[in-house]
RNA sequence: GGCGCCUUGGCGGAGCAGUUACGCAGCGGUCUGCAAAACCGCGUAGACGGGUGCAACUCCCGUAGGUGCCUCCA
């Protein structure tokens, strides 16, 4: 299996710690707000690596953490952090915020069909572990105390730039944002912030230092070792976690245990809509439920999101669902001829389940070619519809689709009674009486089956 | 200001130095009670200007436009 690594800037191929296991880290989301579709392209995508290490043999050990706390509005470390906004904005406590908007991301989540990671995990079930952590880069001596928390000293880890190529000088010279003037480097970062004095925050623990909360990036540190080891196969994330978050997260566990944190890094770009990026000044952010409610199911969003490379810059419009929604059909279509083997010539020259599920497995562990992994189907597709697949293959084939690629083709075979109906009017087109024939097929339409005549006879689908 | 990336037909979106990407939409034909499908075929895409090749959408340089990061962000 073949990987593009951002550590390496380059295609290599997957070479597991402890085979067949492999260990997968996926940065989740922080709960303030609800997910918009930029969050479920980079979810989806990373759910199709998961299915396809599956499908390559592997045994995948997958953590996704949930950032219930700690996570700054900015990360020059000024400000208070998501959940505390959060909570003010909508009255609740830091706690409820996070719990809504954890349920619904869950929620969603699987309406999306994406995988359950082995493990999901709160920052806030460990704090312990994260003071830790910290703890062990303190004993190091790279870290210092100043008034509002414990910083890391980025100049002590000499590798700090490397990961993102970062220029550091540069970035000095052109800076555009204050920062504290008590840090001694533009890029160190807090570990722990302290509470505000006199101020009581709904999210506080003890530590040695005092009373306060975790920075952002000490979560995805602490809790990926505690679960996965030291060394991770694969770390996964927005593309925008490669300046900052994922650095820093480089640099809080090298420097711990000396060991490299993560072998692979793997990153989803960005989806544009009307050319330009999400976000929450410019109003664009499209959620799944607004999806939903314009007629499209979570399905038909998954199909769009495969339909362009994870690392591409993908756009979204309502037309381009609506394509994605089209092909869904036709696939579904083709997969409803499983049940009326008995009105088709089987020819099952070239379309074998086991040849299909090698070459969509060949094409998906090639970096995760979704691209080419769909027209595969395509091709099963356009064969199935011309009758030219037998219905024990397609059996086999929907479960592959739905196992690799997790798009759900299973259709229910129609009633004895629509079964009777179309017996009914292929007897009526027998007798020439097409008004009669044509209110059966108006009957069966009601019940959401259309039909289709073919030379082998009537052909229906559910649309 | 610094560092990147992108620019393909109506839309989405690939590969490739010389053979059809694929999907959606469209057009013509065969077939057809009608509808739909199926089958056959079509549209002669590659931002612009140079360059290197026998040959460039595909490599190099430049121009234009767009866009990402250096703040938060998937």
């Amino acid at each position: 299996m073949k990987l593009y690594n951002t550590l390496t800037r380059s295609v290599e191929e997957l070479k597991p710690l402890n085979p067949p296991e492999v260990t997968v880290y996926t940065c989740g989301p922080t709960v303030y707000d609800y997910a918009h579709i930029g969050h479920w392209f980079t979810y989806v995508r990373w759910d199709l690596l998961v299915r396809t290490l599956k499908a390559a043999g592997y045994e995948p050990a997958w953590i996704m953490n949930i950032t219930d706390v700690g996570h700054l509005v900015s990360d020059a470390d000024e400000g208070e952090d998501k959940l505390e906004k959060g909570a003010r904005r909508e009255g609740k406590t830091a706690w409820e915020v996070a719990e809504f908007y954890t349920k619904d991301f869950l929620d969603e989540m699987k309406a999306l069909n994406i995988l359950e990671p082995t493990h999901i995990t709160k920052a806030t079930d460990h704090i312990a572990e994260q003071i830790a952590l910290i703890q062990t880069l303190e004993e190091k001596g790279i870290t210092y105390v100043i008034g509002d928390g414990v910083y890391y000293d980025t100049s002590k880890f000499p590798q700090y730039a490397d990961f993102a190529r970062l220029d550091l000088e540069e970035q000095e010279a052109g800076k555009r944002v204050d920062f504290n003037p008590q840090k001694r480097n533009v890029s160190d970062f807090a570990l722990w912030k302290f509470s505000p004095k006199g101020q009581q925050r709904d999210m506080e623990w003890d530590s040695p230092w005092g009373v306060g909360f975790p920075g952002w990036h000490i979560e995805c540190s602490a809790m990926s070792m505690k679960y996965l080891g030291e060394t991770l196969d694969i770390h996964t994330g927005g593309i925008d976690h490669i300046p900052v978050h994922h650095t820093n997260e480089i640099a809080q566990s090298e420097a711990a245990t000396g060991k490299t944190f993560s072998k692979v890094w793997l990153h989803s770009n960005h989806v544009l809509i009307e050319g330009e990026k999400i976000s929450k000044s410019l109003g664009n952010g499209i959620r799944l439920p607004d999806i939903i409610a314009r007629g499209y199911a979570p399905e038909v969003l998954r199909l769009h999101i495969l339909e362009s490379h994870y690392r591409s810059q993908s756009k979204f419009s309502w037309d381009s669902l609506e394509a994605a929604k089209n092909r869904l059909d036709r696939w579904k279509q083709a997969a409803a001829t499983r049940w009326q083997e008995p009105n088709l010539p089987r020819t099952n020259d070239d379309i074998s389940a086991p040849d299909f599920e090698e070459a969509l497995t060949k094409t998906l562990a090639d970096d995760l070619d979704t691209v080419h992994a769909l027209q595969l189907v395509d091709k099963v597709a356009d064969k199935a519809l011309a009758g030219a697949v037998c219905g024990a293959c397609l059996d086999s084939i929907v479960e592959i689709v739905e196992d690799s690629l997790g798009i759900d083709l299973t259709v229910a075979n129609i009633t004895e009674a629509q079964e009777q109906l179309i017996a009914e009017r292929e007897q009526a087109r027998a007798d020439k009486d097409w008004k009669k024939s044509d209110e059966l097929r108006d009957e069966l339409l009601e019940q959401d089956i259309a039909l289709r005549d073919t030379p082998h006879g009537p052909i229906w689908s559910r649309i």
